[in-house]
DNA sequence: TAGATTGTTAATCGATTAACAATC
DNA sequence: TAGATTGTTAATCGATTAACAATC
């Protein structure tokens, strides 16, 4: 199940026809075109079949996509069809956050494992997990053969933790700290810097508007 | 100060060279090339160069950029030169994880007003601010003259709280529940999608490996 | 059969990179 | 002056969209 090279673009798509696939599945819906999606996905219909015929012939001409093959195929590619264990580093309240969104993340991902470098919150206990010293996380993420490590900590800690993460042998790391980190080429590093998405917003908006109707 | 058709790619890319813009001017470095900043954020030089230009002539011939010069047109460029208030929806974890994060948004951006359609938390205090509950939002909002609404509350509850953002009047949101919402055209939306990254993540994981040495 | 919709090729559009004259 | 680096034009690369034959 090798692919061609598949540009980020495209990848960053498949999760949002996968969850919007989730929904129709949900209502029961049987089959899908690359219009109905396109619709409500605010894309074009030729930009979906041409992503989704990347890694396969998925619908029936005249017909459309069947919901339930697509959602379990888009799985495969995902590699959602196998459970992928998470480890986080920073039980602060971002932390936290992500640890209770653990039930969204169901999609096959799990969180088995929680660090802090603070003692005072060592053995706490998040959505079921205890929290761990940093001392015991390569030997825990490697026994527990997690695969994704997020961070969410501080900037300054950033790299220390990636170190880390690195040296665990994690495939790849969620990178909430707004730093830059700098991992061996055959990790995949995913930033989530909300910072920067907020300051282009900022970009967007109407310049002065600081009089106002009094 | 009206700029050109820019593209997307060019304003996500001017908080990245303002956060090391910026660590620089801690550091007391007085100058900076198109070079070194290309090093340090893994991007072509000649693509800083040219997203700079858009936004006029910065930087001298033979020298590179003056470093306070430059962060200040950044800064006036992303309208960061003025104080904007946000506001947020959703006191839970994320909520307040982001309330706390208010530090790190200092950039002249700040959350003045926080509400919660949750009886139990109205009134928690979160960083300085009072929870406040839902039907004080648009009058809250209008009076602030909060220009960004953050979206912090489960993917049901979205679209219902941005129809409220919208009624107030303000210019963007910023939406972190797994949904897609639906606003007038002039306001803007960014999406802060967890669950995306993290699935596009794992497609880039090696395939397989659940066999491993014992 | 007529209508709908895919998969795919070709056309278009836009973004990135290279190259270089201008100049500090 | 020689070396460095910008701003900008031209070349390249890649991604999106249009179009349409195949076919359910």
């Amino acid at each position: 199940m090798k692919f061609p090279k598949i540009s980020e673009a495209v990848v960053r798509r498949l999760p949002m026809y996968l969850r919007f696939l989730n929904e129709l599945a949900k209502s029961d819906v049987q089959t899908v075109s690359s219009q109905d999606l396109g619709r409500r996905l605010d894309l074009n219909p030729a930009q979906i079949r041409k992503d989704l015929a990347y890694f396969g012939e998925f619908g029936k001409k005249g017909i459309g996509y069947d919901v339930g093959y697509l959602v379990e195929k888009i799985r495969g590619i995902l590699k959602l069809d196998q459970e992928i264990r998470v480890a986080l580093v920073g039980a602060g309240n971002l932390g936290q956050a992500l640890c209770n969104y653990n039930a969204y993340l169901k999609d096959n991902m799990r969180i088995s494992a929680v660090f802090d470098a603070n003692p005072n919150r060592i053995g706490d206990r998040i959505n079921q997990l205890s929290v761990q010293p940093m001392e015991e996380l390569v030997r825990t993420v490697r026994e527990q053969h997690v695969r994704i490590g997020i961070i969410t900590v501080p900037a300054t800690e950033a790299q220390r933790v990636a170190d880390q993460f690195v040296e665990a042998g994690v495939e790849g790391i969620m990178n909430f700290a707004p730093a830059i980190i700098k991992v061996p080429s055959q990790i995949r590093v995913h930033y989530a810097d909300f910072t920067i998405e907020l300051q282009s917003l900022a970009y967007y908006l109407n310049r002065g508007e600081t009089e106002e109707e009094e």
